[in-house]
DNA sequence: TATTAATAGATTGTCGACACCTTGCGCTTG
DNA sequence: CAAGCGCAAGGTGTCGACAATCTATTAATA
């Protein structure tokens, strides 16, 4: 009913149509607009957006190379479900190269870019709802912790395999994860503990610290998967 | 010359013409054929493979997800040419996840795949090129004893990540260095060392040689870079 | 009644053509 | 003579239509 009211923000038209509904279609996905599980109909998204297949089947292309979309040949595209295993799979990556990236922020970020991400950090502290205890993970791009220690690692190569790739993805599924009772609370102290091991150079702890961190974002999903397990309420089917 | 020959070995043509293109160009780049840095026209390359330019540009976009092409709007796509700092960055993820995939390996892989990639070695060491101390890399997928390693890993995520993603622009890069002297003999050597850490289901010690074994590599690929300052032969100017 | 086969509908894959943008060359001008 | 402008050519972005494939419904048979 309201096609051409168009949600974007007011963001950069960047040109090309591809990269507008690309950047439309993935906003949708993160925020669960658009259900996990759920299949592409290429004449149907065409029409809402008001564009031909050919700009939105470039974007579908992109939206898979960020594991967004799956898709089969002659059957068509799928949002994304990962499973419980794949969901864990993609934690160990991330405490692998976050941490190898922290190791390398703090060797090589600039006294002012940390000062700035300390001050990113108060002001997380003051956000609203993570004062109410739920949230806090809803931050993205330069206001997302993650994102910011990732960009101050200086591997150019690194950035844009995490933040260009898998960071969409990551974000989608912490907006399922985030309302745990004490987590937030909990990951902000473990934030201001890598910032502090990152102000003294101690690359080697600012690693640890960060392994640390996202183990333990990865238990809290293990946690809320069996907990899930108790209660039959969704139906869960991956490969 | 050539263009009509087709260089495809035979192998499966896989449904849509998409996707044979895609791996046709693939090959070519990964070979060298098609030059790092040199411009990609579409009609041109529509015309060499017999298609349209629709399944060619979807052809462009995966080879672009796979960085093996750069592209830019209303301009056109390059093939990848990575610069000394870009190559050195890539070696420090492979160094990162290829470690988590060794030790995983250590402690998932079965005792018959184990046997069974300590055949694959004793190929290699038969191989001609190996044996003239030149080569030995050249192998690829199955033959590649560290694609075997992160398909036994178990982590599916992390394989898609490495062998669907990255792994060709590895072996693109991978055929410029391994010409070195003594480097596939000693690299013989690690992989026998890793293999047997993983037999021994030793995963702290599988992880660290084979972080120790890429950490070769990238300082044989830098000694390639040192010597190459002095040989003004090759021009090179990236971002 | 349950299982299988054929058909109809819809969807994806592919194509050729047109519009807009970028790039390089030649011209004008200070 | 150098610098800036304008124009033409090539190339990318976009579109609508046709062909090949898959899915679901329906009908026929054991």
């Amino acid at each position: 009913m309201l096609d051409a009211i168009e949600v974007h923000s007011a963001q950069e038209d960047s040109g090309t149509l591809a990269e507008n509904v690309f950047r439309q279609i993935q906003l949708a996905i993160v925020r669960g607009e658009i259900a996990p599980g759920s299949k592409i109909s290429e004449p149907e998204l065409a029409r809402t957006y008001g564009i031909s297949r050919g700009p939105l089947r470039e974007a579908i292309h992109r939206l898979e190379g960020q594991k967004l979309l799956v898709r089969v040949p002659h059957v068509g595209a799928r949002v994304v479900s990962l499973s419980h295993a794949e969901l864990i799979e993609l934690y160990e990556i991330r405490e692998s190269l976050e941490g190898m990236a922290c190791r390398q922020a703090a060797e090589r970020m600039s006294q002012a870019e940390i000062d700035d991400l300390r001050r990113v950090l108060e002001l997380h502290e003051q956000d609203a709802a993570f004062q109410a205890g739920v949230g806090y993970y809803q931050q993205e791009g330069d206001f997302d912790f993650h994102y910011r220690i990732i960009q101050g690692s200086g591997n150019r190569t690194l950035a844009k395999l995490l933040c260009d790739e898998l960071y969409q993805l990551v974000r989608m599924y912490r907006l399922q994860f985030s309302a745990t009772p004490n987590r937030p609370r909990q990951a902000f102290a473990e934030h201001h503990r890598i910032l502090d091991a990152i102000e003294g150079r101690d690359g080697e702890l600012a690693e640890l610290l960060m392994r640390r961190h996202i183990g333990a974002s990865k238990r809290n999903i293990e946690r809320h998967y069996k907990e899930a397990l108790a209660t039959p309420s969704k139906t869960r089917g991956d490969s």
